[in-house]
DNA sequence: CGGTCTCTTGACGGAGTTCAAAGCTAGTGG
DNA sequence: CCACTAGCTTTGAACTCCGTCAAGAGACCG
């Protein structure tokens, strides 16, 4: 549990007291390459805390087309916060791209801890936040730039990642075909 | 200042009390079509809540074109929250597209009302949140539609409002060129 | 090894852009 | 209230970006 108490501690002033009630709402789990921890369509019961390997959320379109909306490496959290807060339906799919050790929390402790732990309540407003933030300059960010620069930018913004998960994901992340991606790689080497 | 009140009451459980609290912090502004609220670069010193007229807010990419991010009508908010909150300098402009009455709110404003109003709190963390999921949806969208698909969501996002604003605009939100939304909306009445 | 999944390559097609010109509309000043 | 202008919309032709389809080449399992 040691990475998500670090990455609280990071982010928050928050006693070694509160951060043993933390750690004992949250639940250790392995997923194995491939696996889902979440299907559309059911409930988003748990958020997770990627500690190690790599997860997708994805949505799948009404032609049957999967579309990557983002990756949670190390430090990265994951989950259809919709379908967590509200208790609807999920409307994305999580699956693991490598095998991944996860903390994860379900709906019931959660709301435990924010009633219990204002510094998780802080950490969580500064999570929200920073996502809400990330996702403007996204959409900013596709409204402006071409493929090749989107990609450029995945690149920096996720250092390392296309030498571990399929470049197909990557694709889909950036919005174009798998096929128009290695165009793009094979035209970057001259 | 009622329709913000209102809104207020319809989104949280409020006192006429703190109604009167949160009311005396705000500033009723008038502006006139084509004026600026924010431009790139400066600081967000204001957020803005639209009770009459259109905003729109827009970003400036390396090659001076302009992009649409938001829209804000009646009851919608607009600001570069990023630099609103966080004290840096802004990434967008905000430019009303009529003549608009808008109730506009300071920083140290903000921080008082947050202090003390507990419902304020709880209001700006509905806000927030509603403007979290609305941008992961549109991220999806704007991986699955087509610019067709996306014009027609635009159209019953947005009810009445191409009818109120020049069509550039328009598409410059949905990502198109406004030669091509010309050419959607002509053929689309055949 | 054999089969599945992934990446590459190329030909073709369609979606969307660019540029230019002309028609419309709305605001502005006389 | 009209005339003029500036900005907006439409149209069309040529072009570019990117998708689709199909085939083959690696790469990674069991």
């Amino acid at each position: 549990m040691k990475e998500l108490l670090q990455h609280l501690k990071s982010t928050v002033a928050i006693s070694d007291q509160h951060l043993e009630v933390v750690s004992a709402k949250f639940t250790e789990q392995h997923f194995s390459k491939k696996e889902h921890l979440l299907y559309f369509d059911h409930y988003a019961k748990r958020l997770y805390f990627t500690a190690k390997g790599c997860l997708r959320t994805y949505a799948i379109d009404f032609n049957g087309v999967e579309h990557n909306v983002s990756f949670a490496v190390e430090n990265w959290w994951s989950g259809d916060l919709k379908s967590f807060l509200n208790k609807e339906s999920a409307i994305c799919n999580i699956q693991a791209l490598e095998d991944s050790l996860v903390f994860s929390i379900n709906r019931e402790n959660w709301d435990c801890l924010v009633r219990e732990i204002p510094a998780f309540v802080s950490y969580t407003r500064i999570l929200f936040r920073n996502k809400l933030f990330a996702q403007q300059d996204r959409i900013i960010q596709n409204l402006s730039f071409t493929a090749k620069e989107r990609y450029h930018h995945f690149l920096q913004e996720y250092p390392n990642l296309s030498q571990r998960i399929p470049q197909k994901y990557i694709a889909s992340y950036l919005g174009i075909t798998p096929e128009f991606l290695s165009m793009l790689r094979s035209r970057m080497k001259k």
